[in-house]
RNA sequence: UGGGAGGUCGUCUAACGGUAAGACUGCAGACUCUGGAUCUGCGUAUCGGGGUUCGAAUCCCUGCCUCCCAGCCA
């Protein structure tokens, strides 16, 4: 926090450290870069962000943050044949959902084509590149393999002249896609295979989201990356584990440009279970059809999960305390459900709202009063207040509330039992009515007036607390369910022949209509979020509309009931 | 059978030659007008084998396992 001591912690450690955020701490201490630290977040504008990207985002913000340094958004757009304004779009906005800021900062490695291609001139020019006349199909076999070494192109040995002439008819467009290439001239025989002459450029006659048609050859990301973090002077280039390889590749172009040289860090990319994060099969969801879109609520994308009601607190907290390291693990889903469950418990109002609606008529109850009884907002929060709950003659209760032949261990309504309503009476069943199948569809009660509030004046207790709605009072919703959009801990593991699409879940929304809910909810709007008492956190969907209220369950509550019903099934 | 990076509770992360710690999960209990929340307690781990050392998760040797790399993708 404070600059002058960076070896401080921080005043407000949103998380362990890490071996970054400790290279960071010793570089500050050597004054390895002058006292500075400056980040960025590289984007490509080629799909949605998901979780992944916001413990990028977190990890590469909040060091700049932490030690006063600043954090460039950067989109690195360099393939204008899968980039598109509307990712640019939702890029933006997600990072600014997570409750970041840029500042000024927001730049493209379009921004930067004519250096780039100024600086590939220059290495023409050195000796250092080469235009190659060989095919995509050529450059693999005389790249080698993993074991062998590559052997040099014909075009290698080119001259200076002749390559410059070459590269500018290029940039002409001269020459059609795939005819030709820039290549630096490295290494055919290294073990790295990056070094093996990479490809710097490519032809590529396609429109770009920025730059239009200005440009017919694009640098390839290897020759924009590094030289784009040189020219922004970023400190530390906190990337993924895959890119390893490629460092020394960065090192080589910006030592032979003879530019600023950003140190780049390596960290694993997150994984979750029963979750795809890769933009590529995430886009196969989308154009598949297998969800709603990328802000599906069942996606692992910032939108989806904003919509499915999280906060971007839960995902801030969940990100500072995955960890960052180099080894490649899964974290558990249940961790960042347990952050968000953390989040909304101290701040979602409570409301009560019945899901799968059972009658309740209380036979002794006056027909046509209206009692309005108080309720607590938020047990967590005194200064939420309370509001008014009608009560009435007939009610609605959760069908899972009522058992006609209760279980062991199984302490809510049935015949004969008593049960309080939240925050209204004491009932007691006395009957219920069936239809032809012998389903329940009604159940007869009567009331203490006595316990009104809920408190019995006699001192006797219940064993159990449900939720409730008045029928005449209820306002009908539709609420979505969400479970796990796929089976597999690893979806990305599949059987023969089979693609992750078999692992989906084919039960992984469940939509539930004629929910009944306390008439509080009907000035909902979307974006809203509440604990339906008992059952979980809600969101109110942007589905809804004037008299079609649509909610999203975000997470369930904790349901020890559950546990104990499925472990005694068991048995 | 090349190169790069890794292997610590079920999961993730710490311990930087000196008592293997925390979070999540799980189990048990307390409390409760949410079977929620909260609180208390319990459990399980250093990949294997050698070595150095008074002492090794940490250093050395060796074996095993996992991940990444043969796009004119990023």
């Amino acid at each position: 926090m404070n600059p002058s001591n960076p070896t401080a912690p921080a005043e407000t450690p949103t998380g362990p450290s890490n071996f970054i955020r400790d290279i960071v701490i010793e570089d500050l201490k050597t004054n390895k870069y002058g006292g500075r630290v400056h980040t960025r977040f590289p984007p490509e504008p080629n799909g949605y962000l998901h979780i992944g990207h916001a413990k990028s985002i977190c990890l590469n913000f909040g060091l700049a943050a932490e030690f006063g340094g600043k954090t460039n958004l950067r989109f690195d757009d360099t393939n204008p044949s899968k980039e598109e304004t509307e990712y640019v779009e939702s890029i933006l906005t997600d990072v600014r959902w997570l409750g970041f800021d840029w500042e000024d900062r927001l730049f493209y490695a379009s921004d930067y084509f004519g250096q780039l291609y100024a600086w590939a001139v220059q290495l023409i020019k050195a000796g250092k590149a080469y235009v190659d006349d060989l095919t995509a199909d050529e450059i693999r076999q005389y790249r080698g393999t993993l074991t062998e070494p590559g052997r040099e192109s014909p075009y290698r040995n080119r001259s200076v002249e002749e390559n410059v002439d070459l590269f500018e008819r290029m940039r002409a467009g001269e020459f059609p896609d795939g005819s030709r290439t820039l290549r630096a001239k490295i290494d055919m025989a290294s073990r790295n295979l990056n070094m093996r002459d990479p490809v710097m450029y490519r032809i590529l006659h396609a429109e770009h989201h920025r730059t239009g048609d200005a440009w017919c050859i694009y640098p390839m990301y290897d020759f924009a990356h590094g030289q784009s973090d040189s020219m922004e002077r970023i400190t530390h280039s906190i990337c993924t584990l895959e890119f390893e390889d490629h460092r020394p590749l960065y090192n080589w172009y910006v030592e032979q440009l003879g530019i600023f040289h950003p140190q780049q860090i390596e960290f694993d990319r997150l994984n979750l279970t029963y979750t795809l994060l890769s933009k590529r099969k995430l886009l196969q969801l989308v154009e598949g059809g297998y969800v709603r879109g990328w802000d599906d609520p069942r996606m692992p994308t910032l939108s989806g999960i904003r919509r499915r009601g999280y906060t971007p607190e839960a995902v801030r907290n969940f990100c500072a305390n995955v960890g960052v390291s180099k080894t490649n693990g899964i974290v558990e889903l249940g961790l960042l459900e347990h952050y968000v469950r953390e989040d909304l418990n101290k701040r979602a109002p409570r409301a009560m709202a019945v899901l799968r609606p059972l009658p309740v008529v209380i036979d002794n109850y006056p027909e046509g009063q209206v009692e309005e009884m108080e309720a607590v907002n938020n047990p967590e929060d005194a200064a939420a207040g309370t509001r008014a709950v009608p009560f009435s003659r007939v009610l609605y209760i959760e069908q899972e509330d009522f058992r006609e032949d209760p279980p062991k261990q199984y302490f809510r309504l049935s015949p004969g039992r008593e049960v309080r309503l939240r925050y209204a009476y004491f009932i007691k069943c006395t009957g219920v009515v069936k239809n032809g199948n012998g389903e329940v569809t009604e159940v007869h009660c009567t009331y203490d007036p006595a316990t009104r509030g809920g408190n019995a004046p006699d001192g006797r207790k219940v064993k159990s607390t449900i939720h409730w709605v008045s029928a005449a009072h209820a306002v009908d919703a539709e609420t979505r369910l969400y479970d796990y959009l796929f089976t597999k801990e690893n979806p990305g593991e599949t059987g023969g022949g089979q693609d992750f699409t078999s692992n989906l879940n084919p039960h992984s929304l469940e939509i539930l209509t004629g929910c009944k809910l306390e008439p509080s909810l009907a000035a909902a709007t979307p974006g809203d979020r509440y604990q339906f008492e008992r059952l979980g956190y809600f969101c109110a969907d942007p589905d809804s509309a004037p008299g079609k209220t649509v909610f999203n369950r975000t997470a369930a509550l904790r349901d020890t009931w559950a546990k104990i019903e499925r472990r005694g099934d068991r048995r």
